[in-house]
DNA sequence: GGCTAAGTTGACGATGCCTTCAGCTTATAC
DNA sequence: GTATAAGCTGAAGGCATCGTCAACTTAGCC
């Protein structure tokens, strides 16, 4: 089991660093995404690269403690968006996607999180399952009211994330909106619906 | 036709290499996409990684003459499953971009070429330019049928191959179909369309 | 002030790719 | 058969990044 071995506490110069690190390795992943260069954020904290690895161990290990926390602000906030939207589940679970994709345009960081697989840092994933079932949530209330598609499933809706990060990343910001909202025409219940192919 | 510049004919050695090239860097993107290393190709052909830079001149190079040719008939085959689809440009245009993306998923040096733009390979831009003109008309064809869109506009054909290609690249092949039926869903002119954003 | 363990440093080796070029091999013409 | 220009080779030099570690620096305790 993971019990904390009761680490001794860090020395104070040790702890600013930690905070040091912290603070540049967030700027530069939101500047450039999750691969920044280690050098880069090491420099931008006025340390050496070996502190990195003194400190945190591993670049996965620094980017889950990071990244987590700046994607954990940018769900909550999407989730207080839709709680926010006036109307059904419908109208919710659309504020909640476009609120994350608008996300994952504004900060590169959120969106590689996101999107791409980063799979040594756990917390990280904690936080997009959480996102996501929110968003299994709002779905289930949108196809009740008649609203969503009936055969639509929670892994279709994950796949947005995935399609609008590509498209942040190829830096086509209109197409991305197009593309989403392509997508949730596509989303709608109508009458002559039939079964999609998969 | 392309006046060749009157280059000095090649040795029969040399020609036989190009071939052997040519083999090689086609096999090889196709399986391993246009990041395909230049050492594996040249191990492939038999000859050492000088001989590639001596018969083509850049890396660049290679693939824009390799990947045009394979792209190209990957192109015409999708044009000739549209032309021989029954039923109206509708019908001809879910055909050829079904067709175009099924290649993008069957191989992924036209996958790499036809999404990922390749800036130095002109031969390459121009068959994806052919590709995109066919696909124009089928879509004007369909609008006039009153089965499209009217405010779909030939951009969000093209993107439409770009997400599918990352969504091949990310492996997700069940999701690549749900998402390309979810768009094609929202292609479909209604009754109660309003504009698209963006 | 001095000691020492905690902490920092940055050059270094490793990886994986591209591109070059001096020196060697060989096809071809005579 | 030989001369020679065409062609081939692969080691070497670049570049960008990661992760390590022996040697140095310093916080914090007495």
């Amino acid at each position: 089991m993971p019990e904390a071995p009761q680490s001794p506490p860090l020395r104070a110069d040790a702890r600013r660093n930690v905070e040091k690190l912290r603070q540049a390795a967030a700027d530069a992943f939101s500047e450039h995404g999750l691969d920044a260069p280690l050098e880069t954020i090491a420099k931008r904290a006025g340390v050496s690269i070996g502190t990195i690895y003194n400190r945190f161990g591993s670049r996965d290990a620094l980017l889950d403690q990071v990244v987590n926390e700046l994607a954990d602000r940018r769900v909550r906030a999407a989730m207080a968006t839709a709680d926010g939207t006036a109307g059904g589940a419908w109208e919710k679970l659309l504020a909640y996607v476009g609120s994350i994709c608008q996300g994952q345009a504004d900060d590169p960081a959120f969106n590689d999180a996101f999107s791409r697989l980063y799979p040594n840092a756990p917390a990280l994933k904690a936080v997009c399952d959480r996102s996501l079932a929110f968003a299994t949530e709002l779905a289930a209330g949108a196809r009740a009211e008649g609203a969503l598609r009936q055969d639509v499933l929670m892994d279709d809706i994950a796949r947005f994330f995935q399609v609008n990060g590509d498209l942040v990343r190829a830096g086509d910001d209109a197409g991305r909106r197009r593309v989403l909202a392509l997508l949730f025409e596509g989303l709608r219940a109508r009458p002559d619906n039939h079964p999609l192919a998969g």
